[in-house]
DNA sequence: TGCGGCGGCGCC
DNA sequence: AAAGGGCGCCGCCGCA
């Protein structure tokens, strides 16, 4: 397998970071200031600027003949070849001839960027700390717009170019090469990638404007309240001290809040979740404030909507059809193996939105420049109706139900936890059920006791997302319903503690063996970046927790790792971050993982079919087809997300898909 | 002035 | 012994 690794660098009036990876190498002004090769058979390696210098021929002929052509974060390299070979004599490399190596650390659980992937894995060549100045200074216009062009810069930027290449051939050595289908399936990410969704552009640009006067408008008032300290709704660091040097430790009401904003570790918040909390108590007549608090904290309410920012990435990242592209990131979760998403980030769109007559009304009041009443807000709730299908197509989405409720029992694979699945085959209602076996006749406490108690939490588990559902319970009572859920559900404590011990003694057994727990097993590759613990899934994909090993120094012996997101200070001495795995959070991991996977499978099944997926959320798949179509491949796309899999035998399955032309409530 | 840390937000 | 976790982006703020 001969892989050649090429690398970059580039300049354009194009803002790479506010307009993403396919506005900036489609952008008229993106040229290509130099490129390095490796050759990872030979060692050889060259940089060169094409603008000068020819390709010369024998690499000209490693391009052709490479098995794979490998950069890191290839979108970006893959989208600039494209120039080189319109414009320099590159020849052309087919699509699935592409590699990437960040997509390579993500499913080593190794962090993506080139930096941090090599100071994690310790290799000898790290990345240069020269490039962000080169990259400033060379890369993006000057003052008066012109590009520098001093040749001794451009000396040292070719120098970092190759540099970089050898970096990547360290860190693509460091750790195991993507499988076959781990690339396949990276492939097709990036043609879902290169589709896109396409947004309404022009909504976007009137929310931009109705939010940047409102903004002002709130400014004004904080102000005034606050008697100039705060100016800004996102002024958290003012805003706390303010409302806490304001209180009276004598008034019942005050000390109240000051234990509400107090977080676990001693510091204060004032986030949404203490907000509701604390305007529920005042509306219920539990809480008083001085007038000027309570103003602030509903001010604040009505202020921080972060929906304004998405609306300007909608505006800047939408390119030919006014589609965004380049959204989702294969393996982005490297403990999960779940697709992440960046730029126009597609995973956590505001869920509260307005149906599609409203958010028509409001597209018209905004073109007609009329008021809209409780702009922030009302803004927030049409983000997702801006997201719409193609001119004369539609949308059909499918989400399956509760699957990871589905999945966590299946997994277990016991006759108890048979049972909890025979509950979702029969209809039943899960939820009703569960505040049943718990004691309780509250259907929401049963529907939060399921979704929250699955991973080994507890009492912090359950509060959480009680808030969510509204509901605040004394710690007395859920302690009970935490105990009552476990004696419940003894099939989930037992799994999660097969779990712990099956990578223990994989970890201990160095690899010789291996240990089922449930429907997973755990081996352990001692080789692998410093030893790396695997999890076989049933689909035979692979979580990796690298660098994995058993620490005695606490009490007991607790399995610790390295963990990609935890990204150590500047100052700390160690590579990289670790965490330490426990029993509830293997579980979880698997859970997510099972279904990531699944996932996967239905997007290869429904490129198959035929069917254009344009957007996924973990759950859920965005297809967008033709209006006289939608019918039929609504029906495809739910044969298609109800089928079970030859590996997972008796899981159940259900989604029901439906169509709409804007995204929205579903 | 730029950068990293941190608090905060939103979703599954 | 007990434990909710998986993401990415934005904006402010302190530091260099």
């Amino acid at each position: 397998m001969n892989m050649l690794v090429l690398d970059f660098e580039t300049r354009s009036e194009c803002d790479l970071k506010l307009c993403g990876t396919h506005v900036y190498t489609h952008h008229e002004s993106t040229d290509i200031l130099c490129i390095s090769l490796y050759d990872m058979d030979t060692e050889e390696s060259v940089v060169f600027d094409p603008v000068e210098t020819d390709i010369p021929q024998v690499w000209k002929d490693k391009l052709n003949s490479a098995d794979l052509v490998v950069a890191h974060n290839a979108a970006f390299d893959k989208g600039i070849y494209t120039i080189g070979v319109k414009e320099y004599g590159f020849p052309p490399i087919a699509d699935d001839r592409w590699y990437c190596s960040s997509a390579q650390m993500r499913v080593n659980a190794i962090p993506a960027s080139l930096d941090d992937a090599a100071r994690a894995l310790g290799v000898k060549n790290q990345k240069s700390f020269k490039g962000a100045r080169l990259i400033k200074k060379l890369s993006i216009p000057q003052e008066d717009g012109t590009f520098n062009e001093n040749p001794e810069l451009m000396e040292e930027m070719r120098t970092y170019c190759l540099q970089d290449t050898v970096t990547t051939v360290d860190i693509i050595r460091a750790t195991r090469l993507m499988t076959q289908e781990e690339h396949s399936d990276w492939l097709l990410n990036e043609r879902v990638n290169e589709r896109g969704v396409r947004v309404d552009v022009e909504v976007a640009e009137l929310a931009q404007s109705y939010a940047a006067e409102e903004q002002d408008g709130i400014a004004a008032e904080l102000v005034k309240l606050t008697d100039g300290v705060v100016t800004k709704p996102t002024q958290h660091q003012r805003i706390k001290p303010y409302i806490l040097e304001g209180l009276d430790m004598k008034d019942e009401s005050d000390r109240k809040l000051k234990a509400l904003m107090t977080k676990k570790d001693g510091n204060f918040t004032l986030d949404a979740k203490t907000r509701e909390t604390v305007l529920s108590l005042i509306d219920a007549g539990n809480l008083e404030l001085v007038e000027e608090t309570e103003e602030l904290i509903r001010l604040l309410d009505d202020a921080t909507a972060t929906s304004v920012a998405k609306f300007k990435r909608m505006q800047h990242m939408a390119g030919l059809h006014d589609r965004v592209r380049g959204a989702f990131i294969y393996y982005g979760a490297s403990q999960t193996g779940r697709f992440s998403s960046k730029g126009l980030q597609l995973h956590n769109m505001k869920r509260d939105c307005y149906e599609l007559a409203d958010f028509l009304d409001l597209k018209a009041k905004m073109q007609q420049g009329v008021k809209i009443p409780d702009v922030m807000n009302t803004l927030s709730k049409m983000l997702r109706p801006t997201l719409i299908a193609g001119e004369g197509k539609t949308f059909v989405v499918g989400d399956w139900s509760s699957i990871e409720a589905r999945g966590l029992p299946w997994l277990a694979n016991t006759p108890d936890a048979e049972k909890k699945l025979d509950l979702f085959r029969q209809g039943v209602d899960v939820y009703v059920k569960a505040a049943e076996s718990i004691g309780i006749d509250d259907r929401r406490i049963g529907k939060v006791a399921e979704l929250s108690l699955g991973y080994g939490g507890a009492i912090g588990a359950f509060s959480a997302m009680a808030i969510n559902y509204g509901l605040v319970l004394p710690e007395y009572q859920v302690d009970r319903i935490v105990k009552n859920w476990r004696r419940a559900n003894k099939w989930a404590v037992l799994f999660w503690a097969e779990v712990e011990q099956a990578a223990k003694k994989a970890v201990r057994a160095r690899g010789k063996q291996q240990f089922k727990a449930g429907r997973v097993v755990y081996t352990y590759a001692p080789a692998l970046m410093g030893g790396t613990l695997l999890c076989i899934l049933p689909d035979q994909s692979i979580i990796q927790y690298p660098n994995c090993h058993i620490d005695y120094s606490d009490r007991g012996d607790n399995l610790v790792c390295l963990k990609a997101s935890i990204r150590p200070k500047a100052d700390s001495k160690d590579n990289w971050g670790t965490v330490r795995l426990w029993g509830g959070l293997m579980v979880e991991n698997i859970t997510q993982a099972f279904c990531a996977g699944l996932l996967r499978d239905k997007l290869r099944v429904a490129e198959v079919e035929d069917i254009d997926i344009v957007a996924h959320i973990h759950d859920e798949l965005v297809a967008e087809c033709e209006l006289e179509f939608a019918d039929e491949v609504g029906e495809d796309l739910k044969i298609i997300m109800e089928a079970v899999p030859s590996y997972a035998k008796g899981l159940p399955l259900k989604a029901e898909p439906v169509q709409m032309v804007r995204y929205g409530n579903h």
